[in-house]
DNA sequence: GCGACAG
DNA sequence: ATCTTGTCGC
């Protein structure tokens, strides 16, 4: 029941992303950023695209878009853009305004193709993309340190694709990579500041908790 | 062929 | 993603 195949998707990967800016092309001053996540229903196949915008001193919430849908595409490791981006497509049109830097939970460069969501979702939209997933994708890193603040690069095939970066003292790392219009360094930066008090960035754990209560919402009111 | 494998 | 509370260890 695809629309696309597996080859389709590969293929159009592969075209896209030499669009993917590595540097950064972002403005100087961030006022807006934005968190994204997709929640999925445990007994049905709906799931939440969530976008949150947050003022970027203050990480005080500024808006919240979401939108709830059936899932399209399964879950194949290396294609799961096309499975949770149209959800956050949706939620983007309903945004109020638009950030300046998002946040994806996912990776960008460091994926099989340098093409992972972040980087899939920022040449969609035109606007800079941070990926910070929880888990590794692919490629190695060693001897992080315990501080937080520590990096160690993920490296494949000899190339850097990301970072694995400690965000909390002796808690497992998330991996940051770039998305779109954004250097790794500067992006690893940014990620670290967003985390102020737990191992995930802020914008990835309030889009998260902004889209479980858009999945409950709308169950309820069917 | 075998293992690894974002959410 | 989801199943899932208390518990073991620093």
């Amino acid at each position: 029941m695809d629309i696309l195949t597996e080859e389709e998707a590969i293929a159009i990967q592969k075209e896209l992303r030499q669009q993917v800016i590595t540097t950064d092309e972002l403005p100087a001053q961030i006022q807006i950023i934005a968190g994204t996540d997709v929640e999925y229903d445990k007994d049905s196949d709906l799931i939440a695209g969530s976008i949150v915008l947050l003022d970027a001193g203050t990480l005080q919430v500024i808006a919240v878009a979401t939108h709830v849908m059936e899932v399209t595409f399964p879950y194949i490791p290396g294609l799961f853009s096309f499975r949770e981006m149209p959800p956050l497509l949706k939620a983007w049109e309903k945004l109020p305004f638009q950030p300046d830097l998002i946040v994806c939970d996912s990776q960008g460069q460091a994926h099989q193709r340098r093409f992972g969501m972040a980087c899939h979702f920022g040449v969609t939209i035109h606007k800079p993309v941070i990926g910070c997933g929880k888990t590794r994708l692919c490629g190695e890193y060693h001897d992080l340190e315990e501080e937080r603040g520590s990096i160690a690069p993920l490296i494949e095939n000899g190339e850097h694709i990301g970072n694995a970066l400690r965000t909390q003292k002796g808690i497992n790392p998330v991996f940051v990579s770039t998305g779109h219009k954004i250097s790794l360094a500067t992006a690893t930066a940014q990620v670290l500041q967003l985390c102020t008090q737990y191992r995930l960035p802020e914008t990835t754990r309030l889009a998260d908790h902004y889209g479980r209560l858009a999945l409950l919402d709308y169950k309820k009111n069917v």
